[in-house]
This record gives structure tokens, sequence and C-alpha cells, in this order.
DNA sequence: GGATAAGCGAGACGGTACGTCGAGTCTTAAA
DNA sequence: TTTAAGACTCGACGTACCGTCTCGCTTATCC
């Protein structure tokens, strides 16, 4: 397989970069996923067609990027507002699940935060389009797993063995398995659109998963 | 909203309308949805496309429909062989989940077919494809939601109020929330394929789920 | 060739066949040949389409009958319209060219009344249609000249027979050809749209022809 | 009328634009202007539909490009042959009509030259597709008669202009009128195929145009 | 500092599929 | 049995985008 002359990335217009990811958001959220074409990213960013191209292999690779920019630009945002708010922390401050030694309040606090987050209508096209789309072509879906939901799942794990050290989860319970628990639920409601997503719903999957559907012998 | 001149369901074509379903099935099948076309529907099935844009709206209810009939198929199929078994049954015996009074063991052996259903090959194309579809199209995701998920559902909540007579689930638990506890973690994996989907996983949701994640006191 | 199943035609209904023939007729002048589609004129005939298959090969066929029929109303209507008049004629009178003993002027009044007709707003749609259509299609343009054209023309030939018995015209001259030199020019006009189609140019035509072109010696 | 983007004519590609003018002229000889599809022509031309699309409006534009270029290959063939032919013209020689002093013998040679012209049947399929569309289209028969008609016609008028100075037409004969009387009878017979188109009739027209029908007193 | 080459905007190109229209055939129900 | 109605297969329409391919035109680096 020829490596077909890869482009020279420093010489890479960062404008043309930024404009393409900004034309790919507006008009996912504007028109669609489907709607959306590399054609009108083009026209839309006022780029040549080629310099897509170039970069990308595919609508989809435009948009996973132009998410995980925005996912990027918008932590930031909240990592400096924290710091200027005053905050204790010692910058850079690592955006995990907190542990206040309550492990249900620390979940409902993460999961009703993910319930805005699902409902930002800002991320909403964008985030189901990317996850349609790596539904139906794995190697996409494996990219979005990999770069997107895996870190996020990461801070589950932490503060579930956390909790095994405190006993507040049994010691045989599997976090990857018990963190599915909690997020599967979610997000069945947020992609099929079964009934609406809220904070209440958010704090009975956690009481529910925590507690067990058994009464309490 | 025009009326548009709708068509005369009576004189519909059941030739035309089987081999399109039969078609469409196929194709998303060996090339995927993606590269299915209504043009190739209806090359495969000897039809002109009009007959396929008179009566579908898109590419997408087109496989819906496919999808349907093939579930009313093997279901009628499913039901005729249970009963050619000799199966206890007064025939025509509703496809419920068994109450042998042991709710994990119910519950295991539904998830694991469930597992077995989500791995088959013949149905994962298309499932995968009109789930995609849904999550993006909010009109095909309420109908692919009401036809075949909601039916499927309601089983799950018929048996899970016959667990809270028997006291086995806590009253207080409502039985809609507490079935997504079972099939959100299912469905996020098969979906997002960060794991394999494996009826180990199915037990383990079983067991976390009904006993919950915090040790019993 | 099998004859393809003739239809009766002793049952054929004259109502529908009047409706088709005034559809169509409605409809070139309307939107134009192109534009007028077999369907077209069943709708507006408020006709099956079959009914038009069944008794016309063609859509020109169909125009070429309601230009007949058109035709021959209309011709109906000037006899009708002469004899009320109380012309002398003894009913049924002939279609004629005059015979006032001047060639010329009986010529000049005859292209006039072509020059009339051709600029006809009501038939000007049909008789393009028919002409261009004819000039593509061997078979229906030999229908057209023999069925339109060869009884109008063979009108001149007797005419220009009897101004040779006058000695009018000179004897060895061929008044098939005689006719065309007096016809073309004016088809010619009208169909290319060179320059207007006037009286005072059918009235030179008339003159060149008969006089010629060179200088009396 | 919204300018819609004209596309850039410099950077058209010239291979393709003759592979189309091929192409259409080569299916209308084959098989005709009806069956000829832009489709097919590009298919034939090995080009996409856009590329037709994009440079002409219709399928008779196309064919009257196709048509242009013929003649004017065909021009250019006729002089490249005359010159090489050591031709007494001082090269260039304009296409006009001889001037031998004798107008009947020239009218009949160029006449002639047209029936060929006519008879040819490589020319005569394209030629009457156009006329026809012309006819019933004003708009593309004003391009025709402008394009391909006109420069022929004015020929006539030069030659005829030079005869009435010679004294051999009478100086109150409008040229334009006369020449139709040359061209009409020819192309009448042509377009309605009324009887064969020979040398000698255009022999006679010449003779009864020039001469006239009436007796010489 | 002037040549050289890359990225870039623009957009024409060969294609594929779209969704629509109409042709001509076939079936059904009513008269 | 003819008719109105209209569903059927088929083929072409004209449009939208695809992904590839030149074009000149900045730029940015290297001789």
């Amino acid at each position: 397989m020829a490596p077909t002359k890869a482009p020279d990335s420093s010489r890479r217009s960062d404008r043309s970069r930024r404009a393409i990811l900004d034309a790919a958001l507006a008009l996912v959220t504007e028109v669609g996923y489907r709607r959306t074409t590399i054609e009108g990213i083009a026209a839309r960013a006022g780029v040549g067609k080629q310099t897509i191209y170039r970069w990308w292999p595919s609508k989809a690779a435009v948009l996973m990027d132009a998410f995980l920019d925005l996912a990027g630009r918008s932590a930031e945002g909240v990592a400096a507002e924290s710091e200027s708010a005053g905050e204790p922390g010692e910058g850079e401050q690592a955006p995990g699940i907190p542990d206040t030694g309550d492990l249900v309040a620390d979940l409902k606090l993460v999961l009703r935060a993910t319930v805005d987050e699902l409902n930002d209508p800002v991320l909403e096209a964008p985030t189901r389009a990317l996850t349609a789309e790596g539904i139906v072509d794995a190697k996409l879906g494996a990219e979005f797993v990999h770069k997107l939901l895996d870190p996020q799942l990461a801070l589950y794990v932490t503060r579930l063995r956390a909790a095994q050290e405190t006993g507040d989860v049994r010691a045989d319970v599997d976090p990857r398995i018990a963190l599915e628990l909690l997020i599967g639920p979610l997000m069945h409601r947020w992609l099929l659109r079964t009934l609406p997503l809220t904070h209440a719903y958010a704090d009975e999957i956690v009481d529910y998963a925590v507690g067990g559907l058994a009464p309490r012998p």
C-alpha cells in the first residue's frame, strides 16, 4: 500500500482548519448530519474541497475532530472558570468525579451533569450524529469510544474502586460493569428517547444501582 | 399539509411488497445500510423505483417494515415450533418472560436470549442500521421504539410487577426504570462495542441490578 | 404481424372520443406539444389512459385526429355560414379556388387566406406541432400530407390547369411545381419565422411567381 | 433573471466538448432524435451528465452546437481541398455563389448543391431534428436561422443584387423575397417529403422563378 | 533574494444515486 | 365488453454530492 504522499502538516493552515471545524459543527446543528455535506462545509468555511479531503478521510472524521475540539475548548472554559472563581485547585485540577465520602451523592452529582450535557441543545445534534455513525461504522465507533467515551468512564472506575476500598461497594464487583449499570440506562433513554431524561431519573438510577432492586433482608 | 393523493392500498401488489422487503434485508446484510440504495433495492426486487416511493417515504422506512416483517415471521416460526414440539400451552401461548418463581433465573434466561439475538449475524446489520437511523431521526426512532421495542419491554414490566407482588422486588421500585437497569447496560455494550457481549455479562447485570452494588448490611 | 386483438369500434364511446380530441387540442394550445402528455390528456378528458392507447398508437396520432376533426368542423362552419348568408351555392359548394378569370387576383385571395390561417393563434400551435412531428417521423408526415395537405394542394392544381387552358400559364409548366412556387415561400417564412408573414408578402409571391424575376424583353 | 453562477469557460475541457458533440451527432444519426437522450450522449462520450448540463441548456442546444461544429469542419475541409487543388482563388476564398454572368446557370449550380446536401444521409437526420425543434421552439428556431440559415441566404442576396445591376433581374424585385422563391419550394418538398428532391426539380424551380409562369407576351 | 514547491481557493470533471415524470401494460370494479 | 381508475415496470429526467483532478495564487523555505 503506497503511503500516497502524506501532506506536510507543519505547513497546514490553522485558519482553514478552524473554519472547517466550526462550519462542520454549525451545519450539523443547523441542518442535521444527513444533510451536512463536504461541499457545504467547504463552502461555508470558504475553503476548497481538497483542503478537507487532504486532512480528513470522511465527513464523520471531520465531525469527530470538530467535536473533540469543542470538548477540549469547553473543558478549558470550565477549568478557567473554576480557577478564576477562586477554587482551591492547584491549577489544572483533574476533572474527576468528586469524592466527598458519600458515594451516592457523588454519583448523583456526576450523573446529573451527564444528563445536562446530553440535554444541551448545542451538543445534542453532533453527539447523536457521531454516536449513530459509530453504531454502524465499527472503525469510527472504536475511535469514538477510545477518544471520547473511555476517558470519561475511567473516572467512574477510579471512583468506584475508591468506594470498594471504603467498603461502600462490594469488593467482588467489577467496576467496569458497575459503571455500565449507571451509564447504560441513561444512554438507553437518551438514544431511544423512550422517556424524558431528568435529574430525578439520574437519582433513581443511582439509588437502584447502588442499593439493588431486592428488599434488604 | 397536502394529502398528495394517497395510493389505493387495496390494489397493492403483494408480490412486489414481499420482493422489496426481502431485497432490502438482503442488501443491508450484504453491503451495509450506507451502501444500500433505493435503486439497488428496486433492481434486486425486479421492481420500479416508483413502487417503492409510492409506499414508503424513505429507505429507513422500507427497512423498518422489512424488519417488522422479519420479526413477525420469525415469531410465527417460533410459535409454530413450540406448538409442534408439544408444549403444554393451550395454543397461541403469549411469548412472555417465564415466571418460575425464581426472578434472577428468569431474568438471566431472558437477557441471555437477548444477548444471543443481538449477536445473531443475520439480525445485527439491520438492527444496527435501524437503531442508528432512529437515534438521528426522531420520528423514525419513535416508530422503532413503539413498534419493536415497547412490546418487548412491556414483558419485563409484567414480570417485574409479579416480582413485586411476591416480594422479590421492593414495592416502591418503578418497574419501567428497573427494566432499563437491565436492558440499558446490554444495549450500551452492544451499540458502542466497548466489550464483548456475553452470557456471563448478562448474568452479572442481573445479579448487580437485583442485589445492588452495596454490601448487605 | 399479429393483429393484436383489434377493438370493436362499433362499441366505441363517442363521448370519450370527443373529450379526448378536445383535451388534446386544448393542451397543445395551452402548454405546447412537448409538455402535452397522454396522461394529461386522459386526466383532462376524464378518461382512462387505456382508452387512448386502445384507439390511437401515439400522441401525434391523437393530435392528428383532433386536427382533422377541427378542420372538418370549421369547414362545416364556413359552409353553413356562407349558405345561411344566402350564397348562390347549390348546397355542398366545393371549397375550391375561385375562378374569376383573373389568375393573379384569384391566387392572391387564396394565399392571403392561407396567411390568415397560419397566423390564427388557435391553429398555430397544433399545426406547428404536427408539422414538426411529421418532419422527423416519415410515417406521420406522410399521413399529414395525405390527409391534410394534398386535398388543399389539389385545388391549386385545378386552378392552374384552368389557367393553362385560358393561356394565363404556359402549357409546358408542371402545375405541381408551380403550386410549390407559391406555397413553398409561404411555408418557409412561417416555419422558420425569418420574417413576418403578411398579405403584402403573399401578393408579392404571386406577382413574382406568375411574372418571373427577369424583366420582360 | 438570476445569473445562476455561470461556469468558467476558460477551464472547460475541450476533450469532453468534442466527445459530447461527436456522440450527439452519432446518436442522432443512428437512433434518431427522439431516442437520443442526454444520458445516452453522456454515456457514449464517456462523460458525466453534469458536464452536458453545465454547458448546454437542452438536448437541442447540444445538437445545434454539434451541427455548427460539423458545418464548420466540413467548410474548412472544402476550403482546404479547393486550395490544395490549386484553385485560382487568392486563398481563403469566400464560399459565395459563383458569378459567371449567367444567372440561371449559377443559381442552378447552387440549388443543385443544396439538393445534394439535403439528400446527404449523414446530414439529413440532424438537420431534420434541428429544423423540427426550431419550428416548435421559437427561441431555438431563431438561433438556427441566425447561425445557420442567414449566412447561407445572404449569399443569394448578394448574387441577386449583382443580377439586378446587370439587368438580369428587375430592379424593383426584393432580393430577400426572390431568394425565398427559390429556396422555399426546395425546403417545402424536403420537409414534407411530398415528392423526391432532384436536380431536375432544382432546375425547374430556377427556370420558373426567373422566367415566371406566365407566357412571354 | 530569488527560485521552488507546498498548501490553498476554486471549481470542472467522471460518476452514483436521488426523487419525479411519463410511457405503455395490466388489473379491477362499475355500468 | 368497454370504460375510468390507477398500480405496475421501465427509462429518462435534471439535481446534488461524491472524491479526484487541475488550475493560478499566495506563502515559506531553501539554495
